[in-house]
DNA sequence: CGGCATCCTCTTTGATACTG
DNA sequence: CAGTATCAAAGAGGATGCCG
C-alpha cells in the first residue's frame, strides 16, 4: 500500500482501492454479497493466492470488507462489504459504463465467468412498467445461469443460478444479451448475433436501458 | 500495460486506466484542459519522469490523450484530453466523492496544489441562484490563487489564477474552503478552522453542494 | 478441501543522472 | 523544456507447501 501522498480526494481515494485487482475483488463482492475465499479466487481469473490474501487483509484493514466466521453449516469464513465498501458501487457503476465499450474490442481469448454479468444487468438494464406484474429471465450465457427478476420499484434483481419458472430465457453471448436488455439491438439483430429466445418474448418488453445518473435539475 | 484479460466492462477498463499515476495524469488534464510536460510533471509530486513519458505514451495509443505540437509563441508539445478521455470525468468525479471523507485524516504530511482545488470545486459546488448576476470569488488556499465562476446555468467555472475583480476571497485550509462552498460548515465554523473571507459575505449564499449525481425518476 | 504462507522469478516502479 | 538511460527496490505472478 504505497500512498501518493497528496491532499486530493482522487489520490486518497486511488491510495486505497488503485492497488492491482482491488476493484475487481469489490466487483466480485457486490455481484455476490458474501464470498469464500476460494469462490474469490474461482471469481478473479489470474490473481495470484498470495496477492489474493494481501489485498484481503488491506481491505479488512481499510475498513471496507468484513471477515467473518461463517455459521456452522458451512464453518468457513465469509467476507462482505462494509457499508462503506459498498458506497464503491457508482464508482464501480462508472467505470464499467466508461469500459462497456471496450467489450466490441474484445480478441476471444479472455476469461468469461457467467455470474460476471450480474452486475451489468443490475446496474444498467432497468424495468419499464415496475407497475406490472414481476417477471423472470433466465440467462444463460454459457456456464451457471443468472436470473433477472423485476422488483417492482423499476429496477432489477439478479441472483446466480436457475429459477424454478422463468417467463423467458436467453441463451448467447454476454454481451448481445445485455445489448438487447438495454435495447441497444433488436431481437432481430440480437439473433443474428447468436441470441436464443425461449419463452414470450413480450417480457423483453419489460426492460430497457438504466442511464446513466444525472444531475438533479 | 498489463491485462487481466477478463471479458468484462470494469477489468477492461481498468486495463487501460488502471495503472497507477494513470488517474491522477486524467485528473491534470481535466483540471487545466491543455498541459505542457513540466505542468504535468510539477502537477504529479512524487511521480516519476520515466513513468510520466511512459504513461502518457500509453495514454496516447489509447486514444485517451492527444499530443499536439503547441504554436509558436509556446513552440512546445502540449497534451489534451481526448473526448473519449473526457468522458473518464464521471469516473474521477465518483472516486472523488467516494475519497472525499479520506482528506479528514490527512496527516499534514500531504502535498498539496492549489490548483487541485479547481477540480472540486467545479464537480461539488453549484450556484444555487443561477439568474442572479455573475460572480466571481478567489479562493486562496496557499500559492496560486485560484478564480471561482458562476456562469449562468447553475454550473460554475474554475480558472488557474488571480482575477480583476473578485466579489469575494477566501483564505485558509483548502478542504474547509470546500466544505463552506457546499456549505458542510457555517462560516463562523469556517472562520474557526483558519478560513477569511474578505469581501461581500452575502456571495457565499450563491453557492452550494452540488449532490451527486442520480439516477432520473 | 479451504485458507493462506513461502519461495522464486520476472516485471514495474522510483530515484537519479544525463541528453538533444 | 522534454524527455531517455540506468539501476536498485518493490510488487506481481506462478508453483508449491502447510495446517486445520
Amino acid at each position: 500500500m504505497r500512498s501518493y501522498g497528496q491532499l486530493c480526494a482522487l489520490a486518497k481515494a486511488l491510495d486505497l482501492v488503485g492497488d492491482r485487482w482491488t476493484l475487481l475483488i469489490v466487483r466480485e463482492l457486490l455481484i455476490r454479497e458474501t464470498c469464500r475465499y476460494t469462490d474469490l479466487r474461482s471469481g478473479l481469473p489470474g490473481i495470484a493466492t498470495n496477492l489474493l490474501a494481501e489485498r484481503l487483509d488491506e481491505l479488512v484493514e481499510a475498513g471496507l470488507v468484513s471477515r467473518e466466521a461463517a455459521p456452522p453449516p458451512i464453518a468457513t469464513t465469509v467476507y462482505r462489504l462494509t457499508d462503506r465498501g459498498r458506497q464503491l458501487e457508482p464508482v464501480v457503476e462508472a467505470l464499467g459504463r466508461w469500459g462497456a465499450p471496450l467489450l466490441a474490442t474484445a480478441t476471444g481469448k479472455e476469461a468469461f465467468l457467467s455470474h460476471w454479468l450480474a452486475l451489468p444487468a443490475r446496474l444498467y438494464v432497468r424495468d419499464t412498467t415496475p407497475k406490472a406484474p414481476s417477471v423472470r429471465v433466465e440467462l444463460r450465457p454459457g456456464g451457471e445461469p443468472i436470473t433477472l427478476e423485476t422488483v417492482g420499484d423499476g429496477s432489477v434483481r439478479t441472483r446466480i443460478g436457475a429459477t424454478g419458472h422463468a417467463d423467458a430465457t436467453l441463451e448467447g453471448p454476454p454481451q448481445v444479451v445485455l445489448h438487447l436488455l438495454t435495447r441497444k439491438v433488436t431481437l432481430s439483430a440480437a439473433r443474428k448475433r447468436g441470441v436464443r429466445l425461449h419463452g414470450d418474448p413480450k417480457v423483453l418488453r419489460r426492460f430497457g436501458p438504466k442511464p446513466a445518473a444525472q444531475a438533479p435539475a
